[in-house]
DNA sequence: GAGTGGTCTAGACCACTGT
DNA sequence: CAGTGGTCTAGACCACTCC
């Protein structure tokens, strides 16, 4: 026995793949669908929330029901990390001219909007014990989204944490509105003498996103969110910077490459 | 105005953490819960939608509604290349030993139930390009599942691809029976002269599972797996191993640790 | 057979969007 | 204002599990 909203969520979907609707256009109220398939509201409604945790579709509220338009990708490699060291110490010309983020998207610094936030926190238990700091130190906590312009939400969420101490020989970097910053973290790092020897990044979990993260990263409730969690260890083995990442798990792509010692 | 599936979801949420229900207590029934919160059922069933989705508890039809048990947890390094490129060269005793599922969930072979399938199947458009080979290609398919003795579900779904000819050299590598191939796949390959000179491991996508995945994998619905692709590339520069990887979410941490040069 | 969650219904009312 | 999806209801019937 065939579940209705199973066969309906079926029909629909590969109506919307043959292009019967384009994406971005408004697919029939949930209203005229009940009369189409003459099932009641709840079917239709539960066919359609298929749809949505698999990114077909995206609804809003008072507007319709749309085909979900496709976004840009980020293909994220850990080569980026060797990149943005070898640009740390160029002049800021070239610096100025691309960024992590466009490396990741093929983008150009003009197709891109920068936001940042800092903010003085203190250190939690976790953030105290990862820096290797005691509890209560002072860290600058800076938040960024970067989006393309041409789309309303960012490519990621990012909460970046730096010890205070260790970087307020140059006030600059405690000013928000020196950024975004030519060459990066690591150029901002070096500008302070310090100089990074490794990077270890965690996919600490996959899970569906928080009504906030969903919010601001344009996501449908059901969808799924990365949670990436990088660590930035300079020469002497310190943890000098922290960074906690959300990333879409539409549209995000990571790639690490591991090389492997010869016999 | 507060929606009254979310407080009802916050309420029980509180109460599962308080420990009300132990896990894999049974949690009373959507009719006694409708009743304690003088609501409709649809709202009961919506609160406890959105509990399953985080993991919380879980739904057995005909059963009832569980405190989701805690699962063993998979820490999965990229280290684990290395440390197994130095094993596929010991002596099989050592290799028997430990293989990187027990590198990487801190269990012994003991605790593991081991499955695998082989198939003979042709190299489709995706599969042939990631080899560089012609379409039609006689790829060896191989389906593995690892699961801790003590829990039904595997620590992950496994499809892994080899090109036949290239080690038909070892008719053992083409018998299922053989395994659990002490040694693991570097070993494998190590048998026919292949030496691997570097793994690239991609993160394709994260989502939602489907209704298959998260049966076979333990999972309620709403939850996300990560999609994960290994290619192992050897002296040669040749992809000699391709797998497709899905894993869950909840219980899949991921560790990448890329080196810098020095300055 | 009794109890559980799964599917489906018909309909009320609310909240958001555009005119 | 009309049209849309969001919340909530009361209840029927089915499918699964265990006794």
């Amino acid at each position: 026995m065939p579940k209705a909203y199973e066969e309906i969520a079926d029909d629909l979907r590969r109506q919307i793949q043959a292009g019967k609707w384009q994406p971005g256009e408004r697919l029939p109220s949930e209203e005229e669908l009940r009369r189409t398939y003459d099932r009641g509201v709840p079917t239709i409604r539960q066919a359609l929330a298929e749809l949505e945790t698999e990114g077909l579709i995206d609804k809003r509220h008072g507007k319709g029901t749309f085909v979900r338009v496709p976004r840009r990708k980020v293909l994220r490699t850990n080569e980026r990390h060797q990149w943005e060291k070898d640009r740390a110490r160029q002049a800021e010309e070239v610096r100025a001219q691309t960024g992590v983020t466009e490396h990741d998207t093929g983008l150009t610094v003009n197709d891109l909007v920068f936001n940042a936030r800092f903010y003085e926190v203190e250190a939690g238990e976790e953030l105290a014990e990862a820096f290797g700091v005691p509890v209560g130190t002072a860290l600058v906590e800076r938040v960024y989204r970067t989006r393309y312009a041409r789309e309303p939400a960012p490519f990621n969420l990012t909460h970046s944490y730096l010890v205070r101490d260790l970087v307020a020989g140059n006030p600059d970097l405690l000013d928000e509105t020196k950024e975004p910053w030519p060459g990066g973290t690591q150029n901002q790092l070096h500008t302070v003498g310090i100089e990074l020897d490794r990077i270890v990044e965690e996919v600490i979990a996959a899970r569906p996103p928080t009504h906030e993260e969903a919010r601001e990263l344009g996501m449908s409730p059901g969808m799924a969110i990365i949670h990436l969690r990088k660590t930035c260890i300079d020469t002497d083995g310190r943890v000098v910077e922290l960074s906690d990442i959300t990333l879409p798990g539409d549209r995000t792509r990571m790639k690490f490459v591991t090389p492997l010692v010869r016999w």
